[in-house]
Order: structure tokens, then sequence, then C-alpha cells
DNA sequence: AAAAAATGCGTGACAAGTCATATATTATCT
DNA sequence: AGATAATATATGACTTGTCACGCATTTTTT
């Protein structure tokens, strides 16, 4: 009664071909691998978490800014960084002060720790993003973003806009 | 004193711009949205999660087989299914039995209810890919998948093989 | 055949994301 | 000015994903 799992085992292969095609069903793995890597590099690179390491980067790159332009920059919900950026300032990494200007929004700023643990890091993002461009022409890195684009496009796209139950009626 | 706010108004657009072209950082915001929309959509068509489409899905194309060809199929880890799969269970779209041949393996199969939750879900499910058709074509496709088989080709590298402190020294 | 290694699965712990809702502050509209 | 709307942040609850470890069962080595 064991003779089925031969065809059976067919089947299953030609299921994982097909999926290899399917962009919903890549899209995951490709981002879990990518969030691993990067969460391994920045383990040797000194222990940051991904989440600090965009921060400081950002800071470092673009100066003192509230958490909504950190969010926007960061393509991220606020709530992510609401929840980060107490544990960065107590390891000072980072200052927060609410705007004197307009009361709602928090400032926040590096500090001497957090530029130090940044430039400790870099070098080593540094490295990684030139393995990457090792592996991809700047036309290819140009094409792909392009095609993430046009995917977020639609994957933002309200939901209505192809399921239509009306037009089907 | 908030004189330096334009600049550094242009500095943190400057960041924006730079980091659009990121793939590092380009991806997650991209898989967030997708997982978004298949949620959303899924919810639409009956409220199945997503991990358990997958799961109707490939047991209705392929048939019975075990966690860990389900788990290979999707990319994913098997500990994911293991915790999805009992209430699946008593929901009674599978059945889970232990392989009379191997001991270790588990054997998942349909029940009939889990074929008409699928047959209930998939008309829309193939709505959705028909919009994402009419948006590339397969020629696109077929160039994004193999830009993301490449990425994650790279991003599965161990690290040591970009970070080689040895060969910098 | 006994010992060692590999495999399949379950489970605890954690990271990264999301949403929804609450609260305080600022902006806008009559 | 007062009521209303919008914005910025905080927080709880949830999903998807990972790893590491443990246990049971096969498979391979010796």
């Amino acid at each position: 009664m064991k003779q089925p799992s031969a065809r059976q085992a067919e089947r299953i292969s030609q299921r994982r071909e097909r999926e290899e095609q399917n962009l919903f069903s890549r899209l995951p793995a490709a981002y879990a691998a990518s969030r691993l890597q990067g969460q391994r590099v920045l383990q040797r690179a000194g222990g940051l978490s991904i989440v600090e390491w965009r921060v400081l980067w950002d800071l470092y790159e673009a100066g003192p800014m509230t958490i909504r332009d950190l969010a926007e920059i960061q393509r991220t919900d606020h709530s992510q960084l609401s929840r980060a950026l107490p544990a960065m300032q107590k390891k000072q990494f980072v200052t927060m002060t609410r705007d004197s200007a307009d009361g709602r929004q928090i400032v926040v700023a590096l500090t001497e720790t957090g530029r130090r643990a940044y430039e400790t890091t870099a070098p080593t993002m540094k490295l990684r993003r030139e393995a990457l461009k090792a592996e991809f022409s700047p036309e290819e890195i140009a094409t792909f973003v392009n095609l993430l684009d046009r995917f977020e496009n639609f994957l933002r796209r309200p939901i209505d806009t192809f399921l239509e139950r009306d037009s089907v009626e």
C-alpha cells in the first residue's frame, strides 16, 4: 500500500517548482533571509539590533529629527521607534527632547556615544553593501528597485480595485 | 535659533531619497505590504490566515505530505507549521497521522472541510494573482524572480565570505 | 549488534512588523 | 474664543518569522 509515494513525491516537487515562480511566496523568504543576514552582520559588528542600526545611521547622516521623520525614512511604523528609542536613550546612544515649538514632537539626536557606536559598526555594514555591489551591477540594482517600487505600488492599492464583487455580478 | 530647520529638512529629504535606492531597506517595506495585502484579501475571502491558506493550497495541489515537505515548499521554518497545524486539525481542515513507515514523520492531509475552505478562498486569491499579471508581463515577472533568486542566494551566503577580517590585514 | 550521527518534530524565547486605540498637543473652522 | 479636526507619540495585542534545544526515531559507522 506504499506504491503512490513515488508519484506523490513527483507532485510535491512540481508544487515546489511552481511556488518558486510565485512572487507572493518568494518575498517572505527573501525578506527573512535579508533580516537574518542583517542581524548576523550587526551581531558580528558589535551587537546592535536592526532597528538600532537604522536609527543611528539616519541620525548620523541627516542630523537630529523627530520620530515621525525617522519612521518615514525607514518606511516603518512609528510604534517600532517608540518602543526602541527609550532603550537607546538608556544606552546613551541618543537624546530625546520634546520640541519647544511643537509640544507633540520629540526630537531625537545622536550623542557622542551613539556616534561612536555608529562608527564602530559602519565599516562592517559597508563591506556588506560592497559585497552586494560585486554581485549586482548598478543597472540591475536599478531594475530591481524599480520592480520593487511597482510591486509595492500594487500591494498598497485598496483591495477592492481588483476584487470588485460588483462587476462580477 | 530655529534657522537650521530648513537645511535640516533638506538633509532629511536627501536621506529619504538615498534610502529609496537601498535594497536592504526596501525589502522589509515591500514584504510588509505584501503580507498586509495578503491578510486583507484572505480576510475578505473567508477569514483564513496566511499560514493556513498556504497549507491548504499546497495540500490541495500536491496531496498529503509531511510537515517537512510543507516547510520546504513554503521556504519556511518547520516550527511555524508545528504551531499552526494543531489548530487546523481542530478546525477539521486537516488530519495529522504519524507515518507507519517512519515514526518520526507526520503526514498531513486535507479533509473534506479543508477542501471546501480551499475552494471558497481560491477564487479570490486567483483574482489577486490575475491583477498582478495585469501589472507585470511574464518577462518582468521572470526578471523579478531571477533577481530575487540571486539576491536570496547572496543573503544566504555565510557572512564570512564578505567580512573576511583576515584578508584586510 | 552497539555506538554515533542524522533526521523530524515540538516548544520556549525572541525580533520585527502590523493595527487599533488612547492621550496630549496643535491647527482649523465657525 | 470655543468646538472640532488633525497630528505626534505611547502602548497593548497580534502575526510572521527565526533560532536553539530537547526528545524520539532512523540511519550510518564501527
